[in-house]
DNA sequence: CACCTTACGACAACACTGTTGACCTGTTAA
DNA sequence: TTAACAGGTCAACAGTGTTGTCGTAAGGTG
């Protein structure tokens, strides 16, 4: 087999398909995330993406070796579609509310990449730039080496594995989804409250609360406990902890 | 169609197989939570998982709808076991950290079940008694109806999130796993600090931190935050904070 | 014990999937 | 002008979930 798959940079002899589209990675990642917009996650196979471009599936394993492949270059390209809309503003705990709320809307938007890629490690450069641009937004905050590190991890783990369970959910077809909720009113809603005591007492709060997600109270949690790291830092580094902390603990 | 599941009360004609297997429910779901879990996740279909019943795969639509169906039941069979192995003392805190950690234990032991059944509710019988057992912990604790509500819902998506997340990397095919592995060592940690001087600065602690889950730090933040609440909530309602919570709110 | 009903396992077919090896042709460098 | 080869195309393979149809053996009934 050689090697099928060649090096973008390398690529220079442009074949047009036989309906005329010049192919690139670019406009494969852009047509395969139209797709999943348009028509649903599970509209991405190979051979679809390929009657959307006007070429034969085959050719896509020029471009990426296997559709893994593809799906990481559309995670990368996802990563990156957030970092361009996100205006840092100097405030480490706004900036990283906003980064990670923005991160969990792209995830939505695109589910079933979302799903794939929040526990795959891309090393493309959007993925590399979004570590850096964290990592620089605690340190700059103060956080000493190891915090920023450990809070780092936290809170890229929470954003993606929220990001893929609310995705996964979004990603069934609409049938199931709406089976679902079916459950929780036919089922959950109506358990009597001589077996299931709790449930009852709570139903109509369980009903309404579990059909939202739970990212945004999860993501000012860990950003608050990290702010009260911090502050414990400052005054035991001498500095006695003079900011009195304006943040506006809102929960959509 | 009429209906082709016969509801498992009435099931009585137990006709064995071509190769002398006689079906149910149950053995249906053991076998595939044995296939999952010996052959990987790409292991479970209808077709393979008829072979290694010894059976058609068409038999299995008699006692699943769809493949989803059993999916669901095999989650609930999940949910059933870490139940069953979990034994609540009274004390809110230590019981909720404890079946947390074994709800994140019990994904991985079953890393591939795991990511399929984060994000669906099951409506079965295991799933709704875990969801009355943790209400009952929060509500004997003392937190009100509300409250206990949002915290239930933050506590089993953390745990379903993260145990998804690390499931899943667990459940990748040993020489992707590897390869991500390699990605951090080759990629990560030879970025000049020039370009990326925050990652090249912390990049020791980074490659050693992002190998392990973030999940018991972040289960223990969330325990913090509740327990916290529940502080502020008896502060106001006239008791002056003193109990130190002897509930045995013990839910089989 | 014989009979009838019907549950349920088996079979074949359908439309789909990702992936690969062989082929052929237009583009480009020499 | 020509030769090399990147890269688009084709056909095929092995797999998937799912359904309509059919035959048969198990069970209740007389």
């Amino acid at each position: 087999m050689s090697e099928r798959v060649v090096p973008p940079a390398a690529r220079q002899r442009r074949r047009p398909t036989k309906q005329g589209v010049v192919l690139s990675e670019e406009l494969i990642v852009d047509t395969a995330l139209r797709l999943i917009e348009e028509h649903g996650a599970d509209a991405l196979s190979v051979r679809r993406l390929g009657r959307a471009l006007g070429a034969d599936p085959s050719s896509l394993y020029r471009y990426f070796r296997h559709t893994d492949d593809l799906m990481l270059a559309i995670a990368d390209e996802l990563i990156g579609r957030t970092l361009r809309t996100w205006r840092p503003t100097g405030d480490w705990r706004a900036d990283l509310r906003d980064l990670g709320l923005r991160m969990h809307a792209g995830a939505l938007a695109h589910p079933r990449a979302a799903v794939l890629s929040s526990y795959r490690v891309t090393g493309r450069t959007y993925e590399i730039q979004a570590v850096e641009t964290i990592l620089g937004v605690l340190r700059g905050a103060g956080f000493p080496d190891a915090e920023a590190v450990r809070i780092y991890h936290a809170f890229i783990d929470q954003a993606l594995a929220h990001g893929a369970l609310d995705s996964a959910s979004a990603a069934m077809p609409k049938d199931a989804r709406e089976a679902e909720a079916a459950v929780w009113r036919a089922t959950y809603a109506r358990l009597p409250a001589d077996t299931h005591p709790h449930i009852a007492a709570t139903a109509r709060r369980l009903v309404a609360d579990m059909a939202r997600s739970s990212y945004p109270a999860a993501l000012d949690l860990l950003l608050g406990a990290a702010a009260g790291r911090l502050a414990e830092i400052r005054t035991r580094s001498g500095q006695p902890t003079a900011t009195p902390d304006p943040s506006p603990e809102a929960v959509t």
